[in-house]
DNA sequence: TGAGTTCCTATACATTTGTATAATCGAAGC
DNA sequence: GCTTCGATTATACAAATGTATAGGAACTCA
């Protein structure tokens, strides 16, 4: 688990904007990745570490309020900066709803991009670290078979032993025997655990929970 | 649990706005509520069904971001659409970072309106839900004692009753005795349903988990 | 056909958990 | 001083869970 240095990619067809941000990021400290349209980006491996894009709303070709639309549905989605210089308020508003870290106005001041960027970073730092967790589980849970998928449903919906035995039409010990092939696999310390391992899962094809009454 | 209509307050100054508002919106089915000015909405009663706000960025006295700040930090915070006619990028991506439904620019469609209406009204329903179930659990969760909360939180962690025993230094029966007050008085359908509990709770003083290594 | 996997079951124990009843002790409140 | 409440413990069961060993049936795949 190296520490990976955070990426800025700039993609604006300007380059005489695209050098004076590499330079100003370089010196920040980052690894900058210079480009000139989103179709290059399209094109780019995705860096490893933490990243986040920095990108003009109008570019030739697709522009980055486009992007943004299809990076939205995409697995890999990156914090998004927005840079304009002839921008309008309804442009902002989609940016900022579809989930930008911040759109900028030129001119603007350096910090201010700086510390969009270091919010931008700290997201996907965040969203990396809970990728890798999940593709974990993910894992571990596709190591069980079917059956024992069924039955740790069961389990994590609360359902005794008997219960799910009654349910899946098998014998008790069966059920037993399953169980402690979930536990085993999914490496729970205990059900608690399990539990919470299925909810990050959104394994919940039977819960039935308690309606919460009040007396 | 009556369901309760919908509520939309708009906080304006200019009172021929608020009647346009306020026609259009009744005729739209909303209960509405008109107000001139940031201090009027403080004093008034908050509506008791899902409500969101309609309110002008700039207004005399405290102004729209001035309040959805405000409102950001108190416990009933409503959802906010902004209307304006003299604002700017800076302005519009400040109230959408801070959360706002909708950043609306004069003259704009009425229906634009009436769907960010829709939106703030569905937020809203979610979080009185939300809201409500947390309400619920927490006011069981002051019935337990002092001591019952500690063995919560050590069961919701996953250990053992003798484990529990042996972190509190007594015997594994009054732990069990505990135990089981924990769940009745939680009304716990079973321990996965009181770790979900706890977690909604955020009780997460004693929490051993596995530090999910990989092989 | 043979190997491997999955699913199922059984026996036999060891542990763990849940519950009911009953009792002691100390602190807080009336 | 008496009552109430929280915390504690014990006895005595009842029920649920975990584990180990062993085997059979069905299915897939080479």
């Amino acid at each position: 688990m190296v520490e990976q240095p955070p990426t800025v990619i700039v993609i604006d067809d300007d380059p005489g904007v695209r050098d004076s941000l590499g330079r100003l990021l370089r010196s920040a400290g980052f690894r900058v990745s210079l480009l000139g349209s989103v179709s290059e980006f399209l094109k780019a491996d995705r860096p490893e570490g933490p990243a986040c894009l920095v990108l003009d709303v109008r570019l030739p070709g697709q522009s980055g309020l486009e992007l943004q639309r299809e990076l939205a549905g995409a697995k890999r989605q990156l914090p998004i900066i927005f840079i304009t210089g002839h921008g309008d308020i309804p442009m902002s508003v989609q940016a900022m709803k579809g989930g930008a870290i911040e759109f900028l106005t030129k001119p603007f001041r350096e910090q201010d991009l700086l510390d969009a960027i270091q919010l931008g970073h700290a997201r996907d730092r965040a969203r990396l670290e809970q990728e890798r967790a999940m593709a974990e589980l993910k894992v571990r849970f596709e190591t069980l078979t079917p059956r024992e998928r069924e039955v740790m449903a069961f389990v994590v919906s609360g359902r005794l032993n008997k219960q799910i035995a009654a349910d899946l039409g098998v014998s008790e010990i069966t059920v037993k025997v399953h169980r402690g092939q979930v536990m085993r696999k999914m490496r729970a310390s205990s059900l608690p655990d399990l539990a919470r391992m299925a909810d990050q899962l959104q394994l919940t094809p039977t819960k039935p929970r308690n309606p919460g009454r009040v007396a």
